[in-house]
RNA sequence: GCCCCCGUCGUCUAGCGGCCCAGGACGCCGCCCUCUCAAGGCGGUAACGGCGGUUCAAAUCCGCUCGGGGGUACCA
């Protein structure tokens, strides 16, 4: 067995999505267990809903959750180029071969007659497929079609009878009556390929050898099998692939089996699209999730390994992944246990991993520079260990500790009606001057100042702690105060216990 | 309408005829710890959509039914 090859096949429409993201992921992990090739593949044929922004996203997606590709945009390969835009003469030729071979027609019905016809079958209980009116025209009917100025379509014509199988690696025997499956169009009328003519003859001419993809493409995929044995027989595909010039179809390609995979939906258990909220994968770099995490938690949905085990490292899912695990139901894409999982991976993290990775959170909420003084970054490993049980994921950190990173603090209003009145003036007047007179400022030092100001005035800790928290951080939570207060200048702390004084209400 | 797929705790799932009066994780609830918030520890709540079969025995096999989803496009 040759090895194999996938594909991730996106059309660039918008941000990479984290359905796409896991559709792309298991053909990763399954390129990467056998030695296989990853091969992606742009499908850019719809010019309207394409953008090179979109393009850059993907990939840009891609490379965050570390799913690198052997061949295609920015990499090459031998079997390229990789985008449908720049392959349009293959599908041009491939659907002229098709016509003169007889298995394709044109058709001439606009779209609004058709649009028409449907609606009529439906109301008259029939089924709203094609009927394949304009299968058999003669030649003068063809003429008087154009002389009106229509252009036509072609569509592939399907059995009338008999059925098929799909043989598929995770819903396994699936068959399909033809009497259901209507002619389908495969170029249109301004000339463009469809998906099923443009996906199909790339999968076939790039040698893939599995092609994994989503639920919703099921029941398209007989369509796509009985045009891959029409490409296949008499060498039409090869025939075309050699007189447009592009690369031949590696040798001893044949024709890929598929793995349908269950999709990804939202609470209402429709897909998840964008009006069930964050779905693109940078929404969730951008909140602070880890790639290492989403990964493993995109692995989860629709796979699992055992009983028990769901914590995997990259390489341990490609060791064990396999479509065969792979469930059959769709998934709901729960946020709250994704969150854990990165509270986890957070934890598991060093002072120094940490705080490199806090780093451009800070950076982006405009607290420290791009490249952190050694203040700042003293202060990011220093609050490292304080934040790494505290934050769930990344971007967390920065309203927790921001009271650190400059001059100007800002005060809760809520946590100050609250905390600051009563005994708070006392409490802070001697931590001022308990603080002032310290000659080790250190957590365990200051810690001792604190407690001995709550028993000289008869308090309990929180009562004298948490006045103390908001003068300094500005708010009623935040890490331990004792540790905080020892990362940050004394001067800085004193002068906001000093400010504090005068907010103290009754 | 027709075709196809799917149906175990709120969620993701384990389960492939007896090991299951169903296991794990997240969530939720309670307790402990505690300077706030967390983290952590301990305990708890909660599911085989329904009905019929097959079988000594069914979450597991079969049929029907109900529910959800996809397709039936000159979208992919």
């Amino acid at each position: 067995m040759p090895p194999p090859r996938v594909r991730f096949a996106p059309a660039p429409s918008g941000w990479l999505h984290v359905g796409g993201a896991r559709t792309a992921l298991y053909n990763w992990l399954y390129a990467r267990g056998r030695s296989g090739a990853f091969v992606l593949r742009v499908e850019d044929t719809d010019a309207e809903r394409t953008s090179e922004d979109a393009l850059d996203a993907i990939l840009q997606g891609l490379r965050f959750l570390n799913l690198d590709w052997d061949e295609g945009p920015q990499v090459g390969g031998p079997h390229g180029p990789y985008r449908q835009s720049e392959r349009r003469p293959l599908y041009a030729s491939v659907a002229e071969a098709l016509l003169a071979a007889g298995h394709a027609y044109d058709a001439y019905e606009t779209p609004e007659e058709l649009e028409a016809q449907r609606r009529a079958a439906q109301e008259a209980g029939l089924p709203p497929g094609y009927q394949g009116a304009h299968r058999q025209l003669t030649d003068a009917q063809r003429e008087a079609f154009m002389a009106e100025g229509r252009k036509p379509v072609l569509r592939l014509r399907t059995p009338d009878e008999g059925a098929t199988v799909v043989d598929d690696a995770v819903r396994g025997r699936v068959e399909f009556d033809w009497a259901d499956v209507s002619d389908f169009v495969i170029q249109r009328a301004d000339g463009s390929p469809t998906y099923f003519l443009a996906n199909t003859v790339d999968d076939l001419a790039m040698g893939i050898s599995l092609v994994a993809r989503g639920d919703d493409l099921l029941s398209a995929t007989p369509r796509q099998q009985l045009l891959m044995d029409l490409l296949l027989r008499d060498d039409l595909l090869d025939n075309a692939l050699a007189a447009s010039r592009y690369p031949a179809r590696p040798p001893g390609a044949a024709a890929p089996t598929y793995a349908h995979l269950p999709l990804l939906v939202g609470p209402d258990r429709k897909p998840l699209s964008k009006r069930h909220g964050s779905v693109a994968v940078d929404e969730y770099r951008r909140q602070g999730f880890l790639p290492e995490v989403l990964v493993n938690f995109l692995a989860l949905c629709g796979w699992s390994y055992d009983a028990t085990t769901e914590r995997f490292t990259a390489d341990e899912l490609v060791a064990k992944f396999s479509f065969q695990r792979v469930g059959r139901n769709p998934a709901y894409f729960d946020t709250d246990k994704l969150r854990s999982m990165n509270g986890d991976r957070i934890r598991e993290l060093s002072d120094e991993e940490l705080a490199e990775r806090l780093q451009p959170y800070f950076n982006e909420a405009g607290l420290v520079a791009d490249l952190p003084s050694p203040d700042h970054q003293r202060l990011l490993l220093g609050f490292a260990p304080l934040l790494r049980e505290r934050i769930q994921n990344l971007a967390e950190a920065v309203p927790l500790v921001a009271f650190a990173f400059g001059d100007d603090l800002v005060h809760d209003d809520r946590a100050v009606g609250k905390h600051l009145v009563g005994t708070a003036r006392d409490v802070l007047a001697a931590t001022e001057a308990a603080l002032g007179g310290l000659d080790q400022w250190t957590a365990e030092a200051i810690t001792a100042a604190l407690d001995g100001i709550a028993e000289a005035l008869g308090l309990s800790r929180r009562r004298a702690f948490q006045p103390v928290r908001v003068a300094v951080t500005g708010s009623d939570v935040s890490p331990p105060l004792p540790e905080t207060l020892a990362l940050l200048e004394p001067d800085l702390v004193l002068t906001r216990l000093r400010a504090a004084r005068a907010l103290v209400g009754n």
